[in-house]
DNA sequence: ATGCCCGAGTCGCTCGGA
């Protein structure tokens, strides 16, 4: 079973690269985010033919996510992170479906930093934590994936001389990112290959794409029942080379039945 | 120290993104 995680950047105007995506790759459950639309605009008809099932949580012109399962229905559980800081930005979406407890998260980016988006940012990764340590302790097989706007260490980075300021990389976020981890979860793609250079992100400055400056913000945490099952990991990085592709590529994690 | 390239809405500009 094959779970993906895939910042669209605009869910309309993507939509193709998305069913292209969907049609070669045949990923069983994906998180989206940044869907950039309102919910009455989720393209649930395009969806549906491309042989998924759908939840999810719009909003106007930013955030919003969702959550597809092909030739399954993902059950809602929750549409909003508990006591999230501004419960009016769409930015996290949680459902069980085929056996699994999977959260989609659209952490905030906290750019510019310091200052109150950057102070939203901390205070949010402190609310995900706790809500975190709440699923361990259910006991059911977790995947969180999503956009998590958290360049764990400088090998997750290009290079980080441009970006010794950004909210991404610094030392508060970092460590709200480890502290996650050290409640028991797995950084899949990193566990699995410790010693490749992986990126998921490259944005659309500077040729960063052509050049392969990139940064890994996109990740699977798992809980720990999970890591025997854990098969592979990777990246589709063709998509990120399409033309009107997103900045970010679709990052996913195998796992054995269970 | 700032802009670069994008999508979306307020629409020919600003804002947020990362």
């Amino acid at each position: 079973m094959r779970i993906a995680t895939y910042n669209i950047n605009g869910i309309r105007s993507r939509l193709p690269n998305l069913l292209d995506w969907l049609a070669r790759e045949a990923p069983d459950i994906v998180c989206l985010q940044e869907l950039k639309a309102e919910s009455s605009a989720f393209p649930v008809k395009d969806i549906d033919q491309a042989g998924y099932q759908a939840v999810w949580h719009g909003q106007k012109a930013w955030n919003g996510v969702a959550i597809l399962a092909r030739d399954a229905e993902p059950l809602e559980i929750r549409r909003v992170l508990p006591e999230d800081p501004d419960p009016s930005q769409s930015r996290y979406l949680e459902a069980a479906v085929q056996g699994l407890v999977v959260g989609c998260l659209y952490l905030p980016n906290g750019n510019p930093q310091p200052g109150p988006r950057f102070a939203y940012k901390l205070e949010w990764m402190e609310r995900l934590r706790s809500h975190a340590q709440t699923l361990l302790d259910t006991g059911h097989p977790v995947v969180l994936a999503g956009d998590f706007n958290v360049i764990p260490t400088d090998f997750d980075i290009y290079n980080t001389r441009s970006w010794k300021k950004d909210a991404l990389l610094q030392p508060e976020t970092r460590a709200q990112f480890q502290a996650l981890l050290a409640q028991g979860w797995t950084d899949s793609l990193r566990y699995l290959y410790p010693e490749e250079r992986i990126f998921t992100f490259w944005d659309y400055f500077r040729h960063h794409w052509e050049s392969d400056s990139g940064l890994r913000i996109d990740h699977l945490l798992i809980s720990p029942d999970l890591v025997p099952r854990l098969r592979d990991a990777g990246v589709d990085r063709w998509v990120r080379g399409e033309p009107k592709a997103s900045d970010h590529a679709p990052t996913w994690i195998e796992l054995d039945a269970g």
